[in-house]
DNA sequence: GCACAAAATGATAGCGTTAACATTTAACTT
DNA sequence: AAGTTAAATGTTAACGCTATCATTTTGTGC
């Protein structure tokens, strides 16, 4: 297309008839220059389509531009759909991401964490769960000053700025929306063990009841993993009971997928014979049938503020790390579909 | 952890009692090095535990050490199986992905190619399609001289290294199944438009359905467009029909997923009443119930062909751009689940 | 209008690497 | 052994930007 090369900030600065640094300092917004001058470098900036050249300026400001994801989380939808909303976010604000899996095992884990500082120089790192909450990375992070933001993380809050819902209050509601709908029989499948939400979410559902002084016998509790595969035994089992359940609250999409997948194997009709709840509302929730009743996990929402919290670099001076406008509470919304209906 | 800095190339070189070209040679293995001091380098290199500086490379060098990758894919599932794929490969070889979809509009597309290119300034990028069969951007590319590899291209097979399936022959594999199964009545819903795998598929089906000398009537072909909306009102329309088909091909398994959820909205029994087959085992095959019998199209190799190529700089030089091996025809394989089944 | 501070701008020196060329060393020839 | 060529290594100057400090301009109170 347009075969002139591309603009140096030199080029700018001449055009402009400014030295270099000013240009730079319009760019960079750390003020000290003059509106006027401003302006005029502005205008000339648009008119030579200047675009600063990422390398160059990392390696003279020894900031990286690069931001890390670090997930090791079992449900694929969840981590994709974090993953695809952070990469357009990162990108609209001239940062990269650098995405990694860690491994299951410790050792391996802080090596692979220690790899992505060394290699790629992140300016700050988003931690999924449940690596958010594996205290010797936190430690690493901690001791190596990169910034991070953690994602629903489980304890130890007052550590670093973080971006959540609330999971507890959410299970809740979706819990008490099934006991309004007639439901007394409702089992739950925890999520994984690591995974600090489960507790939360498990601890949702059994205060929901509580407080409709239902009770539910133990073996309407299942453990599962976020996994659709273990969601499929935690509901064969489920729906083997003599007394089975006609309403189960399951902790993620993944996992109510499977319910529903159970229920079917078994002829048992969804949901008129049974009715399956998950969590998260990802794409998967409405890709299966019947769609699933679920929360809305407002995903794009903590992808944003995550990203925009380490760009802002808010907390670069570990002082203002207990500031409490580091720690966002996100909204989330119960979801009616068609797997879960009033008992007739 | 380690409390000593970053070791550099400079640092490399005194320890080892050569020059930085030196070092820098042996790194980046444009030979002219006597076996003995690269040895001793390598040796320092372990020792000081040093990791280029990415920054400082790119700007001497003046590559980016960035691939991109482009997208605009109705299917979810595939984009970000291939995605994720990608990323790994690309880490594992030092370079990052820079992932963007591309817009509607055409305007617009060639806009943000051009952006992508200034911006990044991208070694490299995949096409995935339907982005890849787009003239204007393929155009663009050349003229910036751009590498680029196209995935599953449809035309134009002659411009760039590419990498697919046969997609023709796997669609004619899977139909000739379902008609081994006993199916006669088939129906087929076409995959978007613009991507070329969709008229293979269709043309494969066809081919299939001819050779064993079966007709069918023109109802028993839907045109979608790969995703899951599309797939459930084709579906319905076929559901409705007079004479319904006791098999349905679609022509991706977001569709297919689809295509079992209406059925069970009709209580149409799914494989009993209506056999179900997708394309491209995507996580979504084995994530809905039943499981969807379809094609296993090697996404992660194929992520892993194009990375390859494109960091190998094979092609660098046009003049390679006709060699044939680069381009690359992956194997399939059908696969057989539970949405499909022989006729009673 | 003068001293003085504060704001705005500029000059210079890297950041860590590679390209391009210069030099040294080794390896053959005759 | 001198001459020639090739291989191995070294030197220097960028690459495009920002940090740091130096300098100029502007504004303020008396």
């Amino acid at each position: 297309m347009n075969k002139d090369k591309k603009s140096r900030l030199q080029d700018v600065a001449k055009h402009a008839g400014v030295s270099m640094m000013t240009v730079s300092r319009v760019l960079n917004q750390n003020g000290m220059v003059s509106e006027k001058t401003k302006t005029k470098v502005q205008a000339k900036l648009k008119e030579l389509n200047y675009q600063p050249n990422v390398s160059a300026r990392r390696l003279a400001s020894n900031k990286s531009f690069f931001l890390g994801l670090l997930y090791d989380n079992p449900s694929a939808s969840y981590v994709s759909q974090f993953l695809l909303s952070s990469l357009k976010l990162c990108r609209d604000c001239g940062y990269h991401l650098v995405v990694d899996e860690v491994d299951k095992s410790l050792t391996k884990n802080l090596e692979s964490v220690a790899e992505l500082i060394n290699i790629t120089q992140v300016d700050g790192l988003i931690l999924l769960p449940p690596v958010c909450d594996i205290a010797e990375i936190l430690e690493t992070l901690m001791a190596a000053n990169i910034p991070f933001v953690r994602v629903s993380p489980n304890a130890q809050l007052n550590v670093s700025p973080y971006v959540c819902m609330d999971d507890y209050q959410a299970a809740f509601e979706i819990t008490e929306q099934l006991i309004q709908q007639g439901h007394v029989n409702i089992a739950h499948i925890i999520g994984h063990p690591d995974v600090g939400a489960s507790r939360l979410r498990y601890q949702g559902f059994l205060d929901a009841l509580r407080s409709n002084k239902i009770n539910i016998p133990p073996e309407y509790i299942e453990q599962g993993f976020f996994t659709y595969k273990s969601g499929l035994s935690a509901t064969q089992k489920l729906l083997s009971l003599n007394n089975r359940p006609s309403a189960i609250f399951a902790s993620n999409d993944d996992m109510a997928a499977a319910a529903i997948s159970a229920a079917h194997m078994k002829n048992i009709p969804v949901p008129t014979a049974l009715s399956v709840v998950g969590f998260d509302d990802t794409l998967l929730a409405s890709t299966v049938w019947p769609h699933i009743s679920t929360v809305r996990q407002p995903i794009k929402e903590m992808a944003k503020v995550a990203v925009e919290l380490l760009v802002s670099g808010k907390f670069d001076d570990p002082a203002n790390l207990k500031r409490s406008d580091l720690r966002h509470v996100l909204d989330f919304e119960i979801i009616q579909r068609e797997s879960s209906t009033g008992i007739s």
